[in-house]
RNA sequence: GCACCAGUAGCUCAGUGGAUAGAGCGUCUGCCUCCGGAGCAGAAGGUCACAGGUUCGAGUCCUGUCUGGUGUACCA
């Protein structure tokens, strides 16, 4: 990496200068690395002269001249040049540059791989929607920047799983089983009435606000009523003949498996696949929960009062204590995460946790960090990244609420592409209030399919070289022969791609924070330095064969760079553009 | 009330304490005899919510104020 390499080089100066006895011994502060925005501020600038000059009471210039004065000859360095007020401007090596794009084309799909994770195993466990209904475009956002998040991650080199926590435990799906059992038994034509002889599924829904009929659409499988129809359909009406508690938890279950189904199918066509779908009911089945209680109990975190079990958070710092188990004898959500935390640290052996969660679950936060705490886990391992909520037509979106878009219903008309990219377009603090009519626009109105036509557009020089005659030979390339500044510009993009990666990862990993908003926008600029590329220099050139041969080499890097890129968005790269319908 | 997030171009948003604050869309003006016009060149558009402070240097850090979102449950 450039970066540190620079880094290390001017430390190395420092260093030799104190030695020296040219700069007065003081604490060296951080030698950051940065990128001028102007060209003729070189390829990266270091500002540490400046920071030094205080405690090293000389001026800034002067300390820059001496770091200047110490620093080792490189091979990719061509200039360092000091500008006021004490920047040091560092000059790529155009030779050293063009050189780099056979180390591109070398590493091929395994270009932007980063070291850092040394292959530590590291979960991200992300969407994780309550099974009571399909994946909303809110979860779509989760899914997107989880799923990125983790091929990021595995490009950094960490060994990575992907995990679906099913709530399939709580209150909620209680909710849900009265709904499925109402709508089941309403189906085969079974009375389903109050005591007043009132419909019952009405009576719940305006009354009680519990969940029961979901608004109408499109596919009649977004509702409970259509679950339950499936359900039917595939098992009949076996479970009238079952004892009615019975047969409650039974509709209920064999629905959230349809669910399930369902939903697994839709992540699956934005790209989304999990290695694990781990079920909260399952913590209770094999005794985790009650494990996790005794083992808080004789830690001393747990209390008796007013009739619930409480975690004592107080005692470690937080405002308030938690309940662990209400007074009426069930457990809260709060236990089974406590347990399926410990599951994934103690029983699974995870050095890194992520959890991907919408702000709405911010206020969690400090109890899990808590928990961990008193469960003798550093509570940095566990890294909770909070994205703001996405609303509708400015209304919150929530499954609740019943005010929310399926995300099948916009993925049947865009594709998954333009929803993996703009999805992970914007940074996680910003909330996104979801245009419909703007999503599925697919036209040049969307960022989308710029980058994928640039990326066809590499293909299609491909093809035309075939046609013309010319055979790509990018192995023996003479690559001095580039040099146009176009070709520089696009050289020096192609080279930020790694150093991308890799401050996205560590941003993750280290500081808690998905940044993953710059792979979109990387992959953008690059599309834009390569337009630049194809409209200023001319690739297949009949009367100069060798230059034809170079730019086709770089072509290909871009190429190269543009479908990785795309591949970690979890999208596809594809060969050629399909024109569908243009709007005038 | 308290806590977290946000407030940057007409709209949607980028912007690791650095040099003259950027992009997409929208608006306006040009460009199809050449590798795909889903393209390219250019223009207009800014009190970075407001007020203080720290710093050689603040959109970025600190304090306060205003506005919006979220949380503050024996919901998840």
């Amino acid at each position: 990496m450039i970066k540190d390499d620079i880094s290390a080089l001017v430390g190395q100066a420092i260093s030799s200068a104190l030695a020296a006895g040219q700069l007065p011994e003081l604490v060296t502060p951080e030698i950051s690395v940065e990128r001028p925005a102007k060209p003729e501020h070189g390829d990266y600038a270091i500002s540490v002269a400046m920071k030094m000059a205080r405690t090293a009471r000389m001026s800034p210039l002067k300390i820059a001249e001496i770091i200047k004065a110490n620093l080792a000859p490189t091979d990719y360095i061509a200039a360092v040049e000091i500008a006021a007020p004490g920047f040091i401007n560092f000059r790529l090596n155009e030779n050293w540059l063009k050189g780099q794009v056979q180390g591109i084309l070398a590493q091929g799909d395994t270009y932007g791989n980063v070291a850092l994770g040394q292959q530590s195993r590291v979960q991200v466990e992300f969407v994780s929607a309550n099974p009571t209904g399909p994946i909303t475009i809110g979860s779509a956002r989760n899914a997107c920047m989880g799923d990125t998040l983790a091929s990021v991650l595995q490009a950094a080199d960490y060994q990575v799983e992907r995990e679906y926590y099913v709530n399939d435990a709580g209150n909620q799906v209680r909710a849900w089983n009265e709904s499925m059992w109402i709508y089941y038994r309403d189906e085969l034509g079974v009375p389903v009435t109050d005591d007043k002889g009132e419909p019952l599924a009405l009576k719940l829904d305006e009354e009680t606000g519990q969940p029961t009929e979901a608004r109408e659409f499109k596919d009649v499988r977004y509702n409970a009523r259509a679950y339950a129809r499936e359900l039917i359909a595939h098992e009949g009406n076996r479970f009238l003949d079952l004892p009615e508690d019975e047969a409650r938890a039974l509709v209920g279950k064999e629905g959230v498996k349809i669910v399930l189904e369902h939903n697994e199918e839709d992540l699956a066509q934005l790209g989304v696949l999990f290695d694990v779908w781990f079920h909260e009911q399952a913590l209770y089945d094999t005794g985790q929960i009650d494990a996790i209680l005794q083992m808080l109990r004789d830690g001393g975190h747990v209390a008796e009062r007013e009739g619930a079990v409480w975690f004592v958070s107080s005692a470690l710092g937080q405002d308030k204590d938690n309940v662990l188990i209400r007074s009426n004898g069930i457990p809260t959500y709060f236990v089974s995460d406590i347990a399926y935390h410990y599951n994934k640290f103690k029983t699974r052996g995870f050095e890194k946790v992520i959890d991907l969660w919408a702000a709405d679950h911010q206020g969690h936060i400090p109890r899990m960090k808590a928990v961990m705490q008193a469960l003798g886990f550093s509570p940095d391992d566990l890294i909770i990244l909070v994205y703001q909520l996405v609303s509708v037509n400015g209304l919150r979106m929530s499954k609740r609420n019943k005010n929310f878009i399926p995300l099948r219903e916009v993925m049947d008309i865009t594709g998954p592409d333009p929803i993996r990219y703009n999805m992970i377009a914007r940074s996680p603090e910003a909330s996104l209030d979801f245009d419909v009519n703007l999503a599925i626009a697919q036209n040049d109105t969307n960022p989308v399919y710029y980058v994928q036509y640039s990326h066809a557009r590499t293909a299609s020089i491909f093809r035309r070289a075939e046609e013309a005659g010319i055979t790509p030979e990018i192995d023996r390339a003479d690559l001095s022969l580039l040099g146009h500044p176009s070709e520089m510009a696009l050289i020096r993009h192609l080279l930020l791609f790694p150093e991308t990666v890799l401050e996205v990862a560590k941003n993750c990993i280290d500081n808690g924070v998905a940044e993953l908003q710059r792979l979109p926008f990387y992959t953008l600029e690059l599309a834009r330095a390569f337009n630049a590329f194809y409209r200023d220099c001319y690739v297949l050139d009949q009367a100069n064969l060798p230059l034809s041969q170079a730019r086709l080499a770089l072509t290909q890097a871009t190429r190269t760079v543009l479908a990785r890129a795309l591949t970690l968005m979890g999208m596809s790269a594809p060969e050629r553009m399909d024109r569908g319908e243009q709007p005038a």
